[in-house]
DNA sequence: CTGTTAGCGCATTCAC
DNA sequence: GTGAATGCGCTAACAG
């Protein structure tokens, strides 16, 4: 098959503007006219086959393809939305899975996902108002986001992945932290657990980010709930004091029988170091995407947090908005323990007050 | 009057019930030509600085900010670069930093970069064609990368970021990975080691990844530059193998006294495990971030990777080629290896031949 | 069933 | 120094 080997000649002689075939172009050489192209490549009304397949074979020929530049510029979109995220944490391991689903989400409607790290509220205004992009995707928001206000002002159409203080009148798509606690004890409890641990997030954090709110309530409210002992520990999420913390609960609390990690990885290293065998003598809960559960030696029994979901959910919504739709109702996603390999029921010698019942 | 009678599209002077302000309502507004405007934002000709203020004024009272859509339309570019990646790792660490820094540089540029995953190369020149994105940055290439042959068939502008087997006439950024053995091993050849261990990649990969050759390359002229007993395992990237093949060594090599690693935390975990110290007992060189190697525990002695800096001059490149200007030449970052806390000279009663002498 | 036509918002030539 | 006019490539409203 040869391709045309005068790229000029498909339009007036001597005309060398851009280098791909435009609609004019075709409709010309097929000789009919901009819109009979436009509709069969459209379907948006019959045409007779006779001039679908001429019409057909000219785009062949031409190897036209439609400028999404004329169509966005036609529609007024852009066709790309904007995900504002602060700061990229260095060792978040959900990014992968987080980034590889907005972006296939977004191509679903055909839409590219833009990524704008640490812009102030102003900058993503301007974004949007000269319509780079058509909306924004809000990720790690705090209580009281600057950028919630900024974009609601200018009436930028946005979704939070997550939630901020006052959600009235915003578009969120959340996990349900305010859960999580309570699934986890309860899973415990169920096992016969007495006595557990819990890293539990500095105050500092819990402000910042949202979930520490909903988080430290879901706590009190599991605490209240079954009748559990709980060793708290001040761990701030990612680092490596959730090692040393881990560490701590072997040397001084050898009656705890399970630990609910924020940081499940490092939980893990120092327990493995110290030769506890996962889950015979001590279990572990995490709270953590199902991937990354999975891939955990011993697969980790985990409140799934369900990102690929989130977003995919989060995207539509922005989509549905940007097209003036009204979106559907906010979806806080329900808080699941997922049972894997890293639970069991306590080991008898530890749990609480049976060592002179027993013995 | 034109046609549509309800369809005012905001042409009436200082009303935009939910548009925005155009050019020509600026225009309007300010007794100027939509041109004047024009000029003023974007300094191209002098403007009389009566006007100048004027229009300024105008703008800023009318909340107006030129759209993008427009602009690209006029300039027949989508101020958007794809990243093409094939499916992305679960667990790589430096994905972070590399997303960050690709979007950061592009938005110097007024570019926005979305993130293609997994595509065909059909689908990419599509996306090429159709004037969706303006050119891409291809990552994580194979020798025989299909993605190039395609792309540059179509003339869809677009840099490597890494190398193919053939690179003429295309444009790439990439790490001086046939050297990254030969600084591993002049650096622990001159503390005075004599006996290490290499987590060798397994062939498979040294075919897929394009890497994989200049690595092996680079350690075969490594041995034959320096005088050193080497052992090697072979060891995938990105695996929990790598922690078995540190065990190996401790159990089976006593007498190694240090080891290069491609999954520098993998074997750190296991050293840690067996409470080997490093690098008292025993030297690690990774091959990784300096963001990463900083965060090590203790900081890790490294041939850097300069991410940020690779993908900041790929964008630039990218950019320059679709601007229509000649890309400069193509860059290989050097390979360096920056001293930190992992190494040492090795402990004298390691040392190969040494036991007999000394004791 | 198909063609004609009018913009979408802007940057830029050409006139003055 | 400034304004008027011209498309960029496409879709959709309006005639046939």
């Amino acid at each position: 098959m040869s391709k045309t080997p005068e790229k000029t000649s498909g339009k007036t002689p001597g005309k060398t503007p851009g280098k791909y075939a435009t609609i004019q172009d075709v409709a010309a050489r097929a000789g009919v006219s901009p819109s009979t192209v436009s509709y069969v490549l459209s379907g948006k009304r019959s045409i007779s086959e006779t001039t679908r397949q001429k019409v057909l074979q000219t785009i062949e020929e031409m190897n036209y393809t439609a400028s999404s530049l004329g169509q966005r510029m036609r529609q007024g979109k852009t066709h790309s939305i904007g995900v504002a995220s602060p700061a990229l944490r260095a060792n978040d391991w959900s990014l992968p899975e987080f980034f590889g689903s907005i972006a296939g989400a977004a191509g679903m409607h055909d839409y590219t996902a833009g990524f704008f790290v640490d812009r102030t509220p102003q900058q993503l205004v301007e974004l949007g108002k000269s319509r780079f992009v058509d909306g924004f995707l809000l990720i790690d928001t705090t209580a009281e986001d600057p950028r919630v206000e900024a974009l609601k002002a200018h009436h930028i159409p946005f979704v939070v992945i997550g939630r901020v203080r006052d959600n009235t009148g915003i578009t969120f798509v959340d996990f349900e932290f305010e859960q999580v606690m309570q699934a986890a004890f309860r899973h415990l409890s169920e096992l016969g657990h007495k006595k557990i641990a819990y890293h539990r997030l500095p105050d500092r954090t819990s402000q910042d980010i949202n979930n520490g709110f909903y988080i430290q309530d879901s706590l009190e409210q599991a605490k209240k709930e079954f009748n559990m002992q709980v060793v708290e520990q001040i761990v701030p999420m990612y680092r490596d004091e959730a090692f040393t913390a881990t560490l701590d609960v072997l040397d001084h609390h050898p009656d705890v029988t399970a630990i609910i990690a924020h940081n499940h990885i490092e939980t893990l290293h120092a327990l493995h170091e110290r030769h506890v065998r996962v889950p015979e003598e001590i279990s572990v809960v995490g709270i953590t995407t199902a991937v990354a559960a999975e891939g955990c030696i011993p697969p980790l029994t985990s409140v799934d947090v369900p990102i690929s979901a989130m977003t995919k959910l989060a995207v539509d919504q922005l989509i549905r908005i940007i097209g003036g739709e009204a979106p559907l109702d906010n979806v806080i996603k329900p808080a699941h323990l997922i049972a894997r390999k890293s639970t069991s029921a306590p080991m008898e010698s530890k749990l609480v007050g049976s060592v002179s019942e027993h013995f």
